[in-house]
Formats: C-alpha cells, structure tokens, sequence
RNA sequence: GCCGCUGUGGCUCAGGGGUAGAGCGAUUCACUCGUAAUGAAUAGGUCGAGGGUCCGAUUCCCUCCAGCGGCUCCA
C-alpha cells in the first residue's frame, strides 16, 4: 500500500507533511518566497541535491542558499558551466578540463591553441551574458559508464573522457546540460543559467592537466560570481584594497626593501629600514631562545659534497643547490651514488639550503649521555635554494633567506615535552607579532605513493608519523592533514598563513626527524651504556625573517606596532628656531634607545606631518614655542592623532610601555 | 621550469614608425609657518638589454633579462 505523504525535518527540527514526489523548489516556495528565490540546492539526507529533485520518502531537508559555503560553491560551479558554455560557442574546438569552485570563485581550464587574451576574455563575458540572460534551464541527467565513455568520445573531450575511465567500472555517470551545453557532472546545479546575475572573468593562468607538470599545459580562465551586481562589487573592490597592502608596493614605498635587475632573481636588498625591523626580531628572537635553553651556534653557509652526500641531500635535493666551484657540466655528469667526493683537491662544494648536517657535526664532536639531552641547538641561518625562476615572490619566496634555525636532540622519552616546548615557543613568537589568529596548522604527511623522494623505510615514515599525529593529538593542536608536503626526511607541522592575495604559505615549520640523525651517525649513550639514536625536532621558532617580513608589513599595512617600527618617534619642530630644542628631545630619545628621527626641512608643520603619517611613524612630536619653553612635547600618535602636550619623561613612560607589551595602540 | 601579461625620469602612469610627456618626488630660492600637501624656478630619461625589419625603431619582429598573476615546487 503505497504512501501519499511523506514527512520532512526541516532545518530547524520542525516537521512537515507533504506529497510524495514534491520537488525540492516546490518545498522551499513552501516555506517562503524569500527562501526560494535565494536557494541554489539543497542537502537532503546529508546529500547535496538539485532543487529540481523529488523527494520520495521520510527525510530531512535543508535549502541551500548563497550565504552558505556550499552555497556558494554550487553557485559558482554552475557559473564555471557557464564560462564553459561560451567557451565553447566562440571556439567549438576547445577541449573541456575541469572547471570547479573555489574560494571567492571558479575557474575552467580548456585545452586550445589559441591563447586566451584579455579582448578574448571579453568576448567571453559577453557572451557568458547572453547565456545568462537567455536564462537557459539546467537539467541533470544520468548514463552508464560505458555509454558516458562513448558520448563523450563522440564529443572530442579526451579529458572528460580519461576523468570517466577513472571511475568504477559500473559507476553511473551523471550529467548537466544547458541548452546546447552539456558537461559530465557530479552537481548539485542552479536551476537555471539566470540566476548568475553578476560574475567577473579575472585572469587567464596556465594550469597542467591533472596538476602535474609531465602532462599538458592548459589554459585556466579565473573568474568570480554572485547574485548580486553589488556583492560583485564590493569584492572586487575589496580586492583592489588587499592590493594596496601588498608588501612589495609598500616595501618600496616605505624604503623596506628593493630588487635589482643586475643582482639576480629572489635576491632582495634590505634598504636601511627593513635591515633595522629584520635585527629587531633576530635579537628578540635570539634572546628569547638563549632564555629556553638553546644554545647558539654559527657554521658555514657552504661545504663540501660530502656532507651533502652523508646528509642524502645530494640525491634529494640537489637541483635545488647552489653548486660552488664546479663547472655546471661536471655538476651535470656528477654520479648520484652515495660514494664521496673522489677529488680533495678541487672538492664540489655547495652552499647550504638547510642547516641540519652543519649543527649534527657540532653535536657529533664528542659523545653524548642521555644526561645531556635534549640538547638544543639555534642558529640565525643564512640559506639558499635554488627556486624555479617562475616562483619568487617579494620578499615571500627568495633564494637567499636566513632562518630562525634550531634542532633539537632528543631521546624517544624526551619528544613530546619538547615539541611541546617548541610549540609554546612558537605560540609566544606568534602572539608578540599580534598574528596569532592570522595562521592555522598543517600536519604534513609524505605521499606513499612517491617513496623515491624520501629517505629511510616506509616502516619508518608510519612510525613516525604516528607518533607525530598522536603528540599533536595529545596536546590538542586543531590541524589539517596534507599528503605528500613532508619534507624529504620527515613529517612536518607547518603553520600556514595567507598572504595579500589570498595565496597560502607557510611560515613556520616544526619537522620531526628520525632518518637523518642516523645517516649522520648521531648517537647518544643510555642508561644502560648503549649507543642509541636520538630523535631529532626540526624547528623554526619565527620562521625566516624576510617572508616572516612580508607578512608583518602585509599585516599591518605596513604600519608596524611601535616595538618593531623601524622609526618610532619623529620629531616635527614647527620652524628653524626650534631646530635645536627638537634636536635635544630626538637625543634624548636616542639615549633612551628609541629609534627616532627629526624632519629639519624647511616646512610648514601640517606638511611634516602628512608626510610622517605616510611613513607611518607610530608618534610624532611636535616641538614649538610653547613647548621649548616648557620641555615638553606635543604628542601626535599616527592612529589617535593630536593627544596633546605632556612632559618628555611622560611620553618616554608611555612608549618604553608600549614596547614592553609589544602592543599595537598607535 | 611552464602559461599569460608587463617593462617609458626616483615613484605612479600617459604616448606612439620621424630620436619623449604629466603628476608626485628631488634640487634651488622665497616664505619661519601649530596637527594630513606654501609658492616659484631648475635639473632629471641611450623608453629593460641585445639583434633584426625599415630611409628612420622607444613604437613592428626575434632572443635574452627582470617583474606581476597562476601552474608545478616550497620556508
């Protein structure tokens, strides 16, 4: 006997009784007019389904609507559809890839001989109009795998076709097809093409087939879509103003920091100002360390091949190495054995892109009880990498850096109090710089599926990741997994952060180590008078100062809290005659060990101060008759403006506090 | 490394086959000034580098270098 109604819970645990077959739009208009006109889909059963589907048994059920990330997700899919569509309109020989939703957007990459330019992409929007406003219908619809194969064959689309032989042999493929369009499809989708009211085609990129850099290049199309034109609006904009805290346009701006053609790719040149903010955190940095116990080393910034080959960055990490007194074509024809350097007269020699084997030789130099563990080494570490030439960034990614290095040795016992200790230390780097709630953690994982990028066993790669996952677990660190982003000798927790654009890198990296300690014969005497080998944490404590730079000037919009500022304090006197009043303030602000500067130039004093606002000085003081006959300063902070006259000592109180709590008031 | 775009005085940018222009900045002079731009004058560019086409190239073509946005890779 066959039921009529059917009842569905709705989002808010009500429930309501309706016929069997009701279609899911029908349900929303329902509920409300408003509902259903905002609905993209909807998850019935904890399935995400178009509003077009029938409901045909007991269920719950929640409408989606743009204002949820699923929402918005399925929104801008079915406008990546859509840019598909005219794509293929204007060139039918395009190859369709695969075109998903993003954050803030959608992209669709297309395999074509004719380059995308900025008047195609025009034409594109255009026509994309035209979709939108012929408000074609979006109707889903399923086939066998074996005949899914064959339409798409029939089509010319070898990507969608290679996409399909990848599923299960008796998968049922669905479907979406709008108006002449159709593209193989999980969905959910738009009821409708006219529903993409407002939406933006942003850039062209190339992008590899299935991300890997052995297949073919395609052309990837970036746009953005929302209901409504103003929402559009706004994020565009919201985009131009990200654009202005760029820290390459105000590194140059603020005198940070500058490139030069005839000095080489990734190689920044510190100008005065940034050099000052980069030895403010190394000594911050380097202090803080001394006071947990590291102890400080300095070694070479090169060595010989041998120790590369000792540590297996020869064999893994070659090609990213700068080679030193070796002619490129030796480089080239140099074995990968493991056998060392056969000439020590004219030895390869390499500078160093990490500095594990430098400080392992340290520990190495004599022998070690477990009474002396954890040993803890730190280092401010100069390294280079040889990045591919389309990867620098600013100061984000460079081929010359220097790190807050450090290791840690350890025994089995010792490895979760002291990750904990490093995690405490880093937590204490983050909170100082006021970013604490600007980054997130990645559990990096290796890829099984890759073992020739990594050194020691499998067995070896569980166990230590096991053990990484359940410290983590264990002291409560909120993480996301990542495969394949270990480093070559081990799993790494890394702290992310987003730059300006929206890109994510990583900023921090806490690595734990098993495999190199033993290729470089690390040991430690225990308890009971063997040699074992120690663990090793690989850490950052502030990550690398120049990308660790970029964030803070990004951050901050290059308005630096005043314990890093690089000028703190600029003394504006009002006219010539007060030059040598102002003069006495900056000294005696000078000898407090305040950074400060004096604008002596002849201008009016509205003027020295839009200028010291540019620069973005925490305080001015404005010095005048009334106060060189007081020995005071009127004080002006760049962000509360005028806070009046108050004494020298009083001023000084308030910024030596604002220094000591590392806050950001002004 | 790959795809696309870009490279014009210190900065931001306009121009365009007949050897260059604006604003800001800089310099000099005048003004000696009270909380976000005083005025005037002056200087400053082999139009990223090299090659090619052309009577003639900064402009068109090629190669290289560098930058930007992606991809891949990564701190």
């Amino acid at each position: 006997m066959e039921q009529r109604k059917i009842q569905v819970t709705l989002k808010d645990g009500s429930i309501k009784e309706i016929q069997r077959g009701t279609r899911v739009m029908a349900l929303a208009e329902s509920l409300s007019q408003g509902l259903a006109k905002a609905a993209v889909a909807a998850v019935v059963d904890g399935k995400q389904v178009d509003l077009s589907a029938q409901l045909e048994q007991d269920c719950s059920v929640q409408i989606l609507t743009f204002d949820s990330e699923d929402g918005r997700e399925i929104f801008r899919h079915t406008a990546s559809h859509i840019l598909a569509q005219a794509v293929k309109r204007l060139y039918p020989g395009a190859k369709l890839a695969i075109g998903p939703a993003i954050e803030n957007g959608f992209y669709y990459d297309f395999d074509l001989d004719t380059a995308f330019s900025s008047d195609i992409l025009g034409n594109i929007e255009a026509e994309m109009g035209r979709i939108v406003s012929e408000d074609l219908p979006v109707e889903r619809f399923t086939m066998p795998r074996e005949e899914a194969v064959r339409i798409l064959m029939e089509n010319e689309e070898p990507y969608k076709v290679e996409l399909v032989r990848d599923l299960p042999e008796d998968a049922v493929i669905s479907f979406y097809r709008q108006g002449e369009y159709m593209d193989m499809c999980t969905g959910p989708h738009l009821p409708s093409t006219g529903r993409v009211k407002a939406f933006k085609l942003l850039q062209v990129a190339g992008a590899y087939w299935r991300g890997s850099e052995k297949n073919k290049m395609l052309q990837r199309i970036y746009g953005t879509a929302f209901p409504k034109k103003a929402e559009l609006e706004a994020h565009l904009e919201a985009l131009e103003e990200a654009k202005k805290r760029d820290h390459i346009k105000l590194g140059r701006e603020l005198e940070l920091f500058m490139t030069s053609d005839v000095v080489g790719q990734g190689l920044p040149l510190l100008m005065p100002k940034g050099a000052r903010v980069i030895q403010l955190l190394q000594r911050f940095v380097e202090d803080e360390e001394a006071r947990r116990g590291y102890q400080l080393t300095k070694t070479p910034i090169m060595a010989k091949s041998d120790l590369y080959r000792l540590s297996g960055h020869w064999q893994h990490y070659k090609d990213k190495m700068f080679l030193v007194g070796a002619e490129p074509e030796d480089a080239e024809t140099e074995d990968k054995g493991t056998q060392t350097a056969n000439s020590a007269a004219d030895p390869v020699m390499a500078l160093r892109p990490m500095t594990c084997p430098f400080q392992f030789q340290i520990y190495n130099s004599r022998v070690h009880s477990y009474r002396d563990l954890p040993v803890r080494y730190s280092e401010t570490s100069t390294l280079f990498r040889k990045e591919a030439s389309g990867e620098m960034h600013g100061l984000i990614r460079v081929r010359q850096f220097t790190i807050s290095e450090g290791h840690l040795i350890v025994t089995p016992e010792q490895l979760e109090s002291e990750f904990k200790g490093v995690l405490d230390l880093i937590h204490y780097m983050m909170t100082s710089l006021g970013i604490q709630s600007d980054i997130w953690y990645r559990f990096s994982k290796w890829d099984p599926a890759n073992k020739e990028k990594y050194i020691g066993t499998p067995e070896t790669w569980e166990d230590v990741q096991g053990k990484m996952k359940d410290i983590l677990d264990h002291l409560g660190i909120p993480y996301r997994e990542a495969d394949g982003e270990a480093a070559f000798y081990g799993p790494k927790l890394d702290i992310q952060f987003k730059n300006v654009h929206g890109k994510e890198d990583t900023i921090i990296t806490v690595q734990i180590d098993f495999a190199l300690a033993e290729r470089l014969g690390m040991t430690y005497v225990d308890k009971d008078n063997e040699k074992k080998p120690p663990y090793v944490i690989h850490r950052t404590s502030i990550g690398c100062y120049e990308r660790t730079l970029a964030m803070l000037i990004e951050k901050y919009a290059g308005a630096f809290p005043a314990w890093i500022a690089p000028v703190q304090v600029k003394i504006l006197p009002i006219s010539d005659r007060h030059l040598e009043y102002a003069k006495r303030v900056a000294d005696s602000l000078s000898a407090e060990g305040f950074r400060t500067e004096m604008d002596d130039r002849e201008e009016k004093i509205g003027r020295k101060i839009r200028d010291a606002q540019m620069e973005k000085v925490p305080y001015m003081l404005v010095t005048g008759d009334k106060e060189a006959g007081s020995g005071t300063v009127a004080v002006r902070s760049r962000k509360a403006g005028d806070m009046g006259v108050m004494n020298l000592e009083a001023f000084m109180q308030l910024l030596a506090g604002e220094v000591a709590q590392k806050s950001n008031s002004a």
